[in-house]
DNA sequence: TAGATTGTTAATCGATTAACAATC
DNA sequence: TAGATTGTTAATCGATTAACAATC
């Protein structure tokens, strides 16, 4: 069970649990075994109130008197984000940006797999990425229904990311991770969606480079 | 002048900017000169209010009864995040993910150049990457002391990001896009950090499917 | 003018911080 | 035991929503 009550978690408590991850992560790769709420947020920006209410949201993993087991509480965390179990990704579109996101490097120790990559390109498909060979995405549905598939990427120009989301969808992929930009809001399907919109992370990076 | 007062302008609503950046647009696109707070708030998943108080941080640009031009909101937001200015940006790594965003298309439009792409591999060095060639790292400090750069991209392994982002700020430059799997913080210098991190974005994604 | 919609103030809601008893 | 640090409740702060007078 990975919250106490049913209650649902904000976004800003979602939002900070991969950075616990990594600095947990981090700590562990230095060998240091236990870490308090102070020092942790230290580290982290946050006040030691913040960390424990974080963590308590999901059970009480200190102990009072000693703080948290970094490894133990990082086992903790990999597991309420769910990354103890294996995802199996399909990339959509295999660009330069989605050949870059089929190699990334830092998925695998996180469960993610990606297990095929497509386009729609003829010049493109057949080509190897990694180690995987770009498909052509008229067999995308056979694909998924022979394959078990979890999350759907789409790096493809935005006026298809609707209609290749719905898609998607419809084959009961479940997550989309979309680099198109666009919002993708999948009110009608049960698809959760995770945009990520780069050239909105860079306005605000000019934003505040001026301000 | 941005800012009516010399109020900061908290986080939550910087975030927005770009999103109403880029549904102006695309009313735009669609022909459309007017929109009213509710409208908009509608398309984006806000309410009427706090579309007016985010807009009201920095002026005035409705119109009692009429609602908001498009086309002049569109270009005030522009200006507020400065993507009315030109930034010049350098890639630090030249593998598949800075190779994707050195090729990434969406940046031109938004007066975001990339001028130059760097990596420390010989055996990438000197190979083409849409129009630009590859130059070896150790080249940086001659290229930025020669040309203005804004922001330096860096995608290249955690473990180097401190040190380039230290090396970049040295010699001026004041934004670091940083795709290194690592929280950079620079309070010693001057530069401002966007951290874009790859993995934390798809963990939000891989909790959101099972909770 | 009447209707619509803004800009802005006030009320509410939620997230962060502070405080402290519990306890290792 | 004494010291440290948690889990949790209460206080504060800030962001969102509601309300409405101003006005195009």
């Amino acid at each position: 069970m990975a919250t106490k009550r049913n209650e649902s978690i904000s976004d800003a408590v979602i939002r900070r649990l991969p950075r616990y991850y990594r600095h947990l992560s981090e700590l562990l790769a230095n060998n240091i075994s236990r870490v308090s709420s102070g020092e942790l947020g230290k580290e982290m920006g946050l006040t030691a109130s913040q960390v424990r209410q974080d963590l308590n949201h999901f059970g009480g993993f200190g102990q009072q008197g000693y703080g948290y087991s970094v490894s133990n509480l990082r086992d903790e965390i990999a597991r309420i984000l769910c990354i103890d179990m294996k995802h199996r990704l399909v990339v959509i579109g295999a660009g330069s940006l989605g050949g870059a996101l089929a190699k990334y490097p830092n998925f695998a120790k996180r469960n993610l797999e990606i297990i095929a990559i497509f386009d729609q390109d003829p010049s493109v498909i057949g080509k190897k990425i990694g180690d995987l060979i770009v498909l052509p995405v008229t067999k995308l549905d056979d694909f998924v229904k022979h394959h078990p598939v979890d999350i759907g990427v789409l790096a493809i120009p935005k006026d298809q990311a609707k209609l290749m989301a719905k898609k998607l969808s419809e084959l009961g992929v479940k997550g989309i991770w979309n680099f198109s930009s666009t919002d993708l809001e999948m009110e009608e399907t049960a698809a959760v969606v995770e945009n990520v919109h780069l050239t909105d992370s860079l306005m605000r990076l000019t934003y505040r480079l001026h301000n």
